[in-house]
DNA sequence: TTGTGTTTTACGACCTCC
DNA sequence: GGAGGTCGTAAAACACAA
């Protein structure tokens, strides 16, 4: 036998091995169980070819069991450098490989349907692992972006109570230069005591403010917006 | 040596295609 | 309806730590 012929001289480059030692019996029950032949046929027992009958395993072939014979390296070899080339297995090449392999047609077709399952978990774990990655690194980045926006909220607060805070200085530096009598009756033991003027006028500035302990606030920043805009 | 987890071989059930 | 596919699973074979 050609020991190539199965793969091709170009494709595989190694020897196959001669007839496996072991010997693949089908005991084909011909009885109708009414599950089709297809079912019939699979029923089907193995044994080695060098053991005895008194042999365990052959105890329970005889059983109707079968012990299952792991295939040799080069039988695997040869395999997997089959389903490299194809990963279906049609039925004139399903023959002609377990022809010179030395194997059953149904084992290389069951060796190819596993062979299949396992590159499918294989490739879904892949797939898995590149998606978890893309996964991690969103979520890296959206880390990130969650302290910036911690750091900027943080700065915008400081940033809005310097403004307050010259919003009030201001309005009582305006009031108090604009004005010697007061229309807003504010008496002087109302002035802030951080302020060195209290407000005394308002009415010409249209200044919305409110006392609260002592001190005057805008009753909104709106209107320091407004003049910060100006400036 | 043995218990345990993983891999490999094999099968049944079911599905699709021709 | 038969052939060959996937899917789930059983069980043998294997690897390895304790």
């Amino acid at each position: 036998m050609d020991q190539t012929s199965v793969l091709s001289s170009q494709e595989y480059p190694y020897t196959i091995p001669t007839q496996s030692e072991c010997i693949i019996i089908y005991q084909i029950d011909g009885s109708s169980s009414g599950d089709g032949s297809k079912q019939v046929k699979r029923r089907r027992k193995r044994r080695s070819k060098g053991s005895s009958a008194t042999n365990e395993d052959d105890v329970r072939a005889m059983e109707g069991m079968f012990r299952k014979r792991k295939l040799t390296d080069e039988q695997v070899t040869m395999l997997e450098y089959s389903f490299e080339n194809e990963h279906k297995l049609e039925s004139g090449r399903k023959e002609k490989i377990a022809g010179e392999l030395g194997l059953d047609p149904r084992q290389v077709a069951v060796w190819f349907q596993n062979r299949r399952a396992r590159w499918k978990n294989k490739k879904l774990e892949e797939e898995y692992a590149k998606l978890k990655s893309q996964h991690d690194s969103v979520v890296l980045g959206q880390c990130q972006l969650e302290s910036q926006v911690l750091k900027l909220t943080e700065q915008l607060s400081e940033a809005q109570n310097e403004i307050r805070k010259l919003s009030e200085r201001l309005v009582v530096q305006e009031t108090s230069t604009n004005s010697s009598s007061s229309s807003l009756s504010v008496e002087a033991n109302d002035a802030p005591n951080d302020f060195e003027f209290a407000p005394t006028d308002t009415t010409n500035y249209n200044i919305p403010l409110y006392m609260l302990d002592n001190n005057y606030y805008l009753q909104n920043m709106e209107y320091w917006d407004g003049l910060y805009e100006q400036f």
